[in-house]
RNA sequence: GGUCUGGUAGUUCAGUUGGUUAGAAUACAUGCCUGUCACGCAUGGGGUCGCGGGUUCGAGUCCCGUCCAGACCGCCA
């Protein structure tokens, strides 16, 4: 069994060779004196011809016998076509087949393996293996190949080293859930699938390591989205003797050539803003600068003039559409419909038309006189033309809210071009954030975090306004990456943990390692994960990271494929201590 | 946990106000076809209308429940 070439590499410049290929057959077309077979492998496309009068005819027979994704191998000549496919490289050429062997049949797949597939997205998952020999999914799993590739090459250059972490580890209460993993050799007693390496590269830190990196699987026990799978891969690494800056810089070398390498793109500098800028201007904390529309804040001009809807909210902002001013009132209708959805959840949407003379038509003309509406304008940079749509409430709410709007009318314009790419870094994120369910603080990044050194004395006194040594990498409105730089004194880690609610027991209890390392020597550090399979769908034109995934899993975390996950035996609970066994009858 | 959308031929879908034998395209099979490359032409087979219940003389269509899929909210330190 031997190739001497693959399906796209034959050219004109092969002609009158004897080649031996193997392949998928991808398409017949059979005019009954002739036949054509698309011999189709993971290089391109050959076209094989089967003639009345030129091919043997015990071979011309067999031919008549192929069907759809049979595995064949055929021995023959490269020979010139008399009309040619410029479309592919392979076009010019054809083999005159003199050998067939049939090396597997194939049943008829139960969907059209082409570009176009007319095959669903569930049954395209069932029978993943066949929506692989797809054009598009094989050239996404390829990209992802390449970024992997380039990630580990520029990192190993610059000194950092790939060390693997145990994926059997130890239960944590804090953040996403884990999976667990129960132990037969200890009684009752969990494994848990790390959420991330963070204390084993924060280690590996104290273990003299410096720069570490590894491409790692990660899993997280909560429900999932487009964007989400419960195992994904971080590319997840950490450096001693580091500030903010230099992470900063380094990965954002590491993004802009990765950009330069795979698309030829050459990314602008990185904004960095601060979270409570990106909160105010674009109401997330993943915010796409690839189109304007930033928010302008109103309070001042818009409170006080009677419009009770204004006046009882703690937060009035807007936004200006470009060209929105033509929208028709039914167009207006639909969007306050839109962000009235469970959805988004607003309770409505006050507009106001920038007409092309310099005058304003708005939902609150009884409330509110053109000069007061001129001002609206300017807070919210509206120019002639323009459409504003102004959201009340309270802060978090009308933020988020009119970010969702933001970013679906950009959508609808096609402002949001796949082919057009802006980086920024979020940075001085808060250390905490309160949760009202379980009344005390929680860390917005992790328990691990290092406090900004100017705020520390605010620990004590004023947590909730510590800012973090905290940064996100976003690119096009998704959030790609994030990190931090870490605490390495015990100290420090101890009150950390204090804030969070840990009595010292239970901090000694989980993360007692971790303060003892701390003890012996560590050094300052920190480091960033960046989302493997988000950064590759990003770059293969796509927010969709299943695409980018061979053997994802559905909404509901199940492999339909291998029908995971499924039930054990009895015996198998059994043995793990999951099931008494079964009372017998004395 | 919630909201929305969908489930009809192998597949992707259409199916009007509840009314005759549920259609199209594609795939598949057979035949024809002297250069195809989305080949063409002809013929044919192919349906538990997701599942269960209800309303009705009559349900793919209306109602209730349920399962499955997708997108989103909550959640994701």
């Amino acid at each position: 069994m031997h190739r001497s070439h693959n399906c796209g590499e034959l050219s004109e410049s092969n002609l009158n060779q004897e080649v031996t290929l193997a392949g998928w057959v991808q398409k017949i077309r059979n005019k009954g004196f002739i036949a054509w077979v698309d011999l189709r492998d993971r290089y391109g496309i050959t076209q094989l011809v089967f003639d009345e009068t030129r091919t043997p005819k015990a071979v011309f027979k067999k031919s008549t016998g192929i069907g759809r994704e049979d595995v064949i191998q055929v021995k023959g000549l490269v020979i010139e076509r008399e009309s040619k496919n410029l479309n592919i490289p392979s076009g010019g050429i054809e083999i005159l087949v003199s050998e067939l062997s049939i090396l597997n049949h194939s049943e008829t797949p139960p969907f059209t393996i082409e570009n176009e597939t007319d095959g669903g997205d569930e049954l395209r998952m069932k029978y993943r293996y066949l929506d692989l020999r797809r054009n598009k999914v094989k050239e996404n799993l390829i990209l992802r190949h390449r970024v992997s590739m380039i990630v580990r090459n520029f990192l190993s250059q610059a000194d950092f080293i790939d060390i693997e972490t145990p994926y059997l580890i130890k239960s944590t209460p804090e953040g996403a859930r884990d999976f667990i993993v129960p132990s037969r050799m200890n009684n009752g007693q969990f494994y848990a699938l790390p959420q991330s390496p963070q204390t084993f590269k924060q280690l590996l830190m104290v273990g003299g390591f410096d720069k570490y990196f590894q491409i790692v699987k990660c899993f997280r026990d909560e429900d999932l989205r487009a964007d989400r799978q419960p195992e994904f891969t971080q590319i997840d690494c950490e450096m001693s003797f580091v500030e903010q800056k230099d992470v900063l810089s380094l990965f954002e070398e590491l993004i802009q050539h990765l950009f330069q390498e795979i698309k030829g793109i050459k990314l602008n500098e990185f904004p960095r803003i601060s979270y409570a800028k990106a909160m105010e201007k674009y109401g997330s904390d993943k915010p796409d600068i690839r189109f304007g529309m930033t928010f302008g804040k109103l309070n001042e001009i818009a409170k006080g003039k009677g419009f009770n809807v204004f006046d009882s909210q703690e937060l009035i902002i807007g936004i200006a559409v470009p060209g929105g001013a033509n929208y028709t009132r039914k167009e207006i209708d639909n969007w306050i419909d839109w962000v009235k959805r469970p959805q988004v959840g607003a309770k409505g949407l006050i507009w106001v038309r920038c007409n092309e003379d310099g005058s304003y038509k708005s939902s609150v003309d009884n409330f509110f006189n053109q000069q007061d509406l001129a001002e609206w304008s300017k807070k919210t940079n509206a120019h002639a033309g323009d459409l504003i749509f102004v959201m009340a409430g309270d802060s978090q709410n009308a933020q988020t809210q009119l970010s969702a709007l933001r970013i679906e009318i950009a959508e609808q314009m096609g402002l949001r071009k796949s082919n057009e790419y802006a980086g920024l870094w979020v940075t001085d994120f808060p250390l905490l954030a309160w949760d009202e369910d379980s009344k005390r603080y929680h860390a917005m990044h992790h328990p691990f975090t290092a406090p900004k050194n100017e705020h520390l004395d605010w620990l004590t006194s004023t947590p909730e306004k510590v800012l973090a040594n905290a940064y996100d990498l976003v690119l096009n409105g998704n959030e790609i990456g994030g990190g931090s730089i870490r605490i390495h004194d015990t100290q420090l880690q101890e009150q950390m943990f204090s804030l969070l609610g840990f009595t010292k027991k239970q901090a000694k209890d989980q993360f007692g390692f971790l303060m003892n390392a701390f003890q012996y020597g560590a050094p300052p550090h920190g480091g960033i994960a960046l989302g493997l399979d988000r950064l590759v769908a990003l770059l293969g034109g796509s927010e969709t990271i299943k695409d980018f995934i061979a053997f994802p899993k559905n909404n509901n975390g199940r492999d339909v494929m291998i029908d995971a996950p499924s039930k054990v035996s009895d015996d198998n609970l059994e043995e793990l201590y999951l099931k008494s066994l079964p009372k017998k009858s004395s």
